[in-house]
DNA sequence: ACAAAAGTGTTACAGATACACCCATGT
DNA sequence: ACATGGGTGTATCTGTAACACTTTTGT
């Protein structure tokens, strides 16, 4: 059984083209099998699908999730989903708001349990997604024609990825394992829309311990080529708890 | 209609005693027609409440709430929760986080989307509350045995309020309308459980410019009598928004 | 040699911290 | 006069902001 009354949505942020990208889909009923993978389950996903005609349209894009079935969790149901989406597990989800308006959805009664992703698209190319066929990435300031009121979850999903990020080290999530410090400007210059000096930042990161010097260089560039660096993930983990100041 | 399998949770925060307080009921059948006001809904309430001996029983309070009427917004509903359970309306509401794990509620499948209120309990003494009689303070630190998962929706609210109150200036409204500079203090040092530098922290607030001099004074008081200050509202705001670093 | 991005240091300023005494009021 | 909490200033330290040139690499 599903709960007709509740859906569990991720917005899935990458960072690609020096852009904000978030991971759509056009939903299908014959998609819906690879989240519902109970037969009945699924029939009564796709009778909500039938009923409504925005969700049978080719027009429209919205965001990726389904009704969460009576016997999961509500967390790991969204684990599940990026899991369907993308292939991939373990990486940095969070819920963030429950939209509930009276109206977002016509025809019926749903909340919205909203989730957002960080990941980074190029580093983790969705091979392994049961769903890749369906999915596509898109720009931030270039989104199509969306269903509901998915828009004004993605924007959400944005500010609060906005505030975050001010106050946890949550951007190493969309850069690649080993990363260069340029790579990580860019990425926060993204985020929060403003130039940032090249030398304080560098500065900044660089006393808050964080960053491990991996020896290693960016090869094939036709300019000087950039050290390369992760990130600690213990140092990162006690960073998060204490609510490190990351103004930048 | 309501929802069978959502419900709307408060946790109301007060500051009493030089304590956070949270407000909590012993809910009972006859308290959800103020609540829902519509008949139909009221019978489907009070048959989900017939079931779960948790909730008949007088020995454990729990967080203010009622499930969700199909028919009205999930933020006003909150909204409406506040002010039935309270008498108050326009105050701090904030909501925090669904919960939604399998086998939170005994028998049933209940998502509860959880908002924390902060209001003054000795400014605002609940005389307009519907259900005051049936509503109790209580101190953070000496709960009474609680239904549920309603401990740890309390305890998340508070970490919800702890990292918020380091960004925002939200502990104003848990303040009488004038207030001093050590009752400010003092709240802080409450929420964050640590000690302040009253110099410090006095220099801190001043500069911000959100307080007022109110050109009045504590009265009959055993000591050097303290000026009172109110906020500034409209830098309230500014502020609000622009995400401030309040730490202190 | 040139183009393109990487990398680096200093000074000035603002905000944070640490710290101890006098002041006003009621009893 | 005394007990109680209110109220204040300064010196030091730390972090932030502003700013321009040299280095490395591939073509």
């Amino acid at each position: 059984m599903i709960l007709k009354n509740v859906s569990v949505d991720c917005v899935i942020f990458g960072f690609q083209n020096d852009k904000i990208n978030v991971l759509l889909w056009q939903a299908q009923p014959g998609l819906l099998k690879k989240f519902l993978t109970n037969t009945q389950e699924y029939e009564e996903s796709k009778e909500i699908f039938d009923k409504n005609p925005a969700l049978k349209s080719d027009q429209f894009w919205g965001l990726i999730g389904t009704h969460l079935p009576t016997d999961d969790d509500l967390d790991d149901y969204a684990k599940k989903i990026l899991k369907v989406a993308t292939g991939l597990k373990d990486i940095f989800l969070k819920q963030f708001q429950t939209f509930g308006s009276k109206d977002r959805v016509p025809h019926m009664r749903v909340l919205t349990v909203a989730y957002y992703a960080l990941i980074n698209p190029e580093y983790h190319n969705l091979e392994l997604s049961s769903i890749a066929k369906s999915v596509k990435w898109f720009e931030i300031d270039k989104l199509p024609e969306l269903i509901f009121d998915s828009k004004e979850i993605i924007f959400r999903a944005l500010k609060t990825l906005r505030e975050e990020v001010q106050y946890h080290p949550v951007g190493f999530h969309l850069l690649p394992e080993k990363f260069t410090l340029t790579q990580l400007q860019t990425l926060y210059e993204v985020i929060l829309d403003k130039q940032l000096d090249t030398r304080n930042f560098r500065k900044k990161i660089q006393n808050m311990g964080l960053l491990i010097d991996t020896n290693e260089k960016q090869t094939n560039v036709a300019h000087r080529a950039a050290k390369l660096y992760s990130f600690d993930v213990k140092i990162y983990n006690q960073l998060k708890e204490e609510g490190l100041n990351f103004r930048i």
